[in-house]
DNA sequence: GCTCTGACTATTC
DNA sequence: CGAATAGCCAGAG
């Protein structure tokens, strides 16, 4: 559906997903590349940073809560635009995501 | 077709 | 909790 510029199947898939995650919502590296059945969460990472400037990049974070690596300040404005959940932490950013509340699921 | 690299994850110390 | 190690997959040269 979207039409962003594909590279290979794999990116499709991954901008697919990320594409649909709704604002105040996230998921992990992990999540978004199990959920077309190919665990690659690497390559997941990758593809955002190919094509991340055409997608809800800040939407897409690492286990446990934490924002992209050299993203963090970036993606904090798009977070408290959107309304996502931030939970102050001792990292280097500063805070981390409640994936807990923000965590979504295409299937819901 | 092989090798290196990377916006990752889980395990171990 | 933090740092180091190993395993994972896809893209680029």
């Amino acid at each position: 559906m979207p039409v962003f510029a594909r590279d290979g199947e794999y990116t499709d898939q991954v901008l697919d997903v990320v594409a649909q995650i709704p604002p105040g919502r996230v998921m992990t590296y992990g999540d978004v590349a199990w959920t077309f059945g190919r665990p690659g969460a690497r390559a997941v990472g990758m593809v955002m940073r190919l094509h991340g400037s055409s997608v809800p990049w800040w939407r897409v974070i690492r286990a446990g809560g934490h924002p992209p690596t050299c993203h963090e300040q970036a993606a904090r404005e798009h977070y408290e635009a959107e309304g996502t959940p931030l939970v102050p932490a001792p990292t280097a950013a500063g805070y981390r995501v409640d994936l807990t509340a923000a965590r979504w699921l295409p299937d819901g």
